[in-house]
DNA sequence: CCCTCGGTTCGGCGGCCGCCGAAACGTCGG
DNA sequence: CCGACGTTTCGGCGGCCGCCGAACCGAGGG
């Protein structure tokens, strides 16, 4: 059975603030190098080279080596999932932001982000109600998309789900809203039209994400949903 | 936002053996005393006196003061979700049971056992793909009851969701069978009803359970499963 | 072919953390 | 009121772990 030992074990590897750090930039669902990673969290090199090395052991993490470059990247969407649920457990206490830069990344990555693959934060919510509200996704018995719903992803989107141990859609929740913003194939595959339409661009160099002028006249045509392009530039 | 700092200290309550074996001992959802805990990790009353005070202060358990008893207990079912999560990741590397006795132990769970508030291992993964066939769960699009499920629960088991943030219907990742079966409101519901009408029954002290003759019974009248009554005595 | 540069390995240092035993505290039972 | 018992507090001990710098390795680039 799961004993105590291999619990312990695998909270371990995120029990430390820089591997933390690591796994929380990773989010992005990016692959970044050992040294863009070691300079984030403030580290030398070799401390960074030791710290991958655990993650990747531990499963983890997925290294791939070119030229002399280790680049790394989360192994999985439930790696993911399980670092934006532990993420949601570890807010709550407490930790207000502090300095103005920081008051202004926090409030660009409240109004919209990508969570590993899919989207979240207000921008996520009120799309995901927005979809509830149209008859698309079952809110209220679970988190499923309808047969309406089905047809629409394919109609408006084309979407098709593939056969595979992931849920087509599944509920994240979020941990600046407080409640569930759609994930699983249906939100991968949201988040990735969307953003090759240009209906949506990144906001500098870190997770959080503003909606382009296109993209909320998309939204508002779709789904009804009307919100404002990007508040804050860049 | 969630700093790799919150993150870590969140994860380093579990980053100890002792205290990862206290929480999943705590997952059958009842309440232990402090001694209790100490005796079954082995170690000292004064270690587990202080493994206490960190998880509480962490907020992952609960505790009530009874005469000269201090009670713990699971804080949230998100708390328990969470332990499922890590377990599922936990489990899948190599880790294998030595001895008879844990052995038994390890076939008694994956057979059948309680997740904090509902049912898991092969048991509650067949209730819940017999949902699926008689179209009262949605597999397909995600987990949710459908209309028809949401009428079946109410009038085979008196089942009426409360408004709450927590999911009438969710899916938890099975670590025996790696599969989803029910767990939010509605699996709850099932399992203390089960619970309730004698269908299923502790198997000694764990989290482990055998179904009754009775329960045999019930579960083919109302979903046409049929699983054998408890392979093993007691 | 050498130089640069990203990454790794290794030794060593410092601090944190889990453990225990001893002593103290409060509750319960007789 | 006294003894038993569950729990807590406090030192102190040992080990693990994260950190760095120095040396080393290998891939590119000029």
């Amino acid at each position: 059975m799961t004993t105590g030992a291999a619990l312990a074990d695998l909270a371990a590897l995120l029990a430390d603030r820089t591997r933390a750090q690591f796994c929380l930039a990773l989010l992005d669902g990016r692959a970044w190098t050992a040294g863009e990673l070691a300079a984030l969290a403030g580290v030398a090199p070799s401390t960074a080279s030791e710290h991958l090395g655990r993650l990747v052991a531990g499963g983890l993490l997925v290294e791939r080596r070119q030229g002399r470059h280790r680049y790394v990247q989360l192994a999985a969407p439930e790696v993911a999932q399980l670092l934006e649920d532990l993420g949601a457990h570890a807010a709550p206490r407490g930790a207000e932001p502090v300095g103005l830069r920081a008051v202004a990344t926090t409030a660009a990555l409240a109004w919209g982000r990508t969570c590993y693959d899919h989207l979240a934060g207000r921008l996520g919510v009120a799309i995901t109600s927005a979809l509830g509200e149209r008859g698309l996704l079952d809110l209220t018995g679970g988190f499923a998309l309808t047969t309406d719903g089905m047809a629409w992803f394919r109609a408006e989107l084309g979407f098709v789900p593939v056969p595979s141990r992931r849920p087509v859609a599944r509920a994240c929740l979020d941990w600046t809203e407080r409640r569930s913003h759609l994930a699983g194939q249906a939100g991968a595959h949201l988040r990735s039209r969307m953003q090759h339409n240009g209906w949506i661009a990144g906001r500098g160099d870190g997770r959080a994400v503003r909606l382009t002028p296109s993209g909320t006249r998309a939204l508002s045509d779709l789904l009804g949903v009307t919100l404002p392009t990007a508040a804050t530039p860049t």
